[in-house]
DNA sequence: TGTACAAGCTACAGTCGCTGTAGGTTCAAG
DNA sequence: CTTGAACCTACAGCGACTGTAGCTTGTACA
């Protein structure tokens, strides 16, 4: 006999909130599921599971409309799946840019602590360290924005899921 | 002789709307720029500057808050590093977390896309990917050990808008 | 100098992806 | 049978824009 599970059950194991969940029905990205005689909402394992991808592709950063599209396609098995690799190409290149950015960015904060050691500001460049211009000299200065498969760690911690 | 740009001009050179910048002035981020004797905004080069800043900080997935804070760093240059100095290695630690956690999904997606030899979604490893509880484990699995998905930031689709 | 039309102005509503609250109902443990 | 947690609907609010309405200003061309 199939698992069933409140909606705050599905929720604990998405780890995502009852809110979330309904809104995820309203907007029509989960069908409605069936209902007790109290009118309170039934999950089985699939809807669970789908909810399950929608979280984590949320967690990926694809927004809810990529998502939906990832989600049509899963529906018809038989097509190319071009069009998903499209979506999760497109996802992969923001990243990558973000990437080179935040890289910039944080050697820049570096220099400006290290400089700051309990003296003045005389020269903070901040906005400069994000101007078109200098991202793209310190990104060029740089001898890989994105290209060869680092040894970063894959583990890396987090404390906000969302925001990047 | 300074060069000036009107709303619009400003809005081309930062790459966004006009619209932004006029909110950007009603939160307080941008100061009001001086006005024509018919009372359209007249900006400078440093007020270009600026936006640029809050624009590349914007696509780094700064918050305004943040990014308030970071150019009130720039703001003051006469002042004591001390409290400068606090705010730039909050940020950093920051920049750090947001590196982390996106070579972690620059990483998978690019496993996704690896996988993704171009065959039928019945074979897609993107979509698998994302159902893969494993690998789902693995990217969601930064510290929220308490239960609670972390809210410490409102969701809202600053992430994810363009490319996808 | 007149005129057309692009670009500016203010004010306000809508969007996305949730999150919170109010006010009521249902369920399960004691 | 009671209590209180969990559920229900409906709606407001957030951050960071984005769009629209209805008006005014600037400018290029005849």
């Amino acid at each position: 006999m199939a698992a069933t599970f409140s909606i705050g059950q599905a929720a604990e194991r998405a780890g995502c909130k009852v809110q979330t969940i309904r809104y995820y029905e309203q907007i029509g990205l989960l069908t409605a599921p069936v209902r007790s005689g109290g009118n309170q909402r039934i999950f089985g394992d699939a809807e669970v599971d789908r909810l399950l991808f929608i979280r984590h592709a949320r967690e990926l950063g694809f927004s809810l409309g990529a998502i939906r599209d990832l989600l049509s396609l899963a529906d018809r098995p038989d097509q190319s799946c071009e069009a998903a690799d499209k979506i999760a190409q497109a996802q992969l290149e923001q990243v990558e840019r973000r990437l080179a950015r935040l890289r910039a960015l944080k050697l820049e904060l570096q220099r400006m602590i290290a400089q700051c050691a309990g003296g003045k500001i005389a020269n903070c460049r901040v906005i400069d360290a994000l101007s078109d211009r200098s991202v793209r000299a310190a990104v060029r200065a740089r001898p890989n924005p994105g290209g060869r498969p680092s040894s970063d760690r894959p583990g890396c911690r987090d404390d906000g899921r969302r925001g990047i």
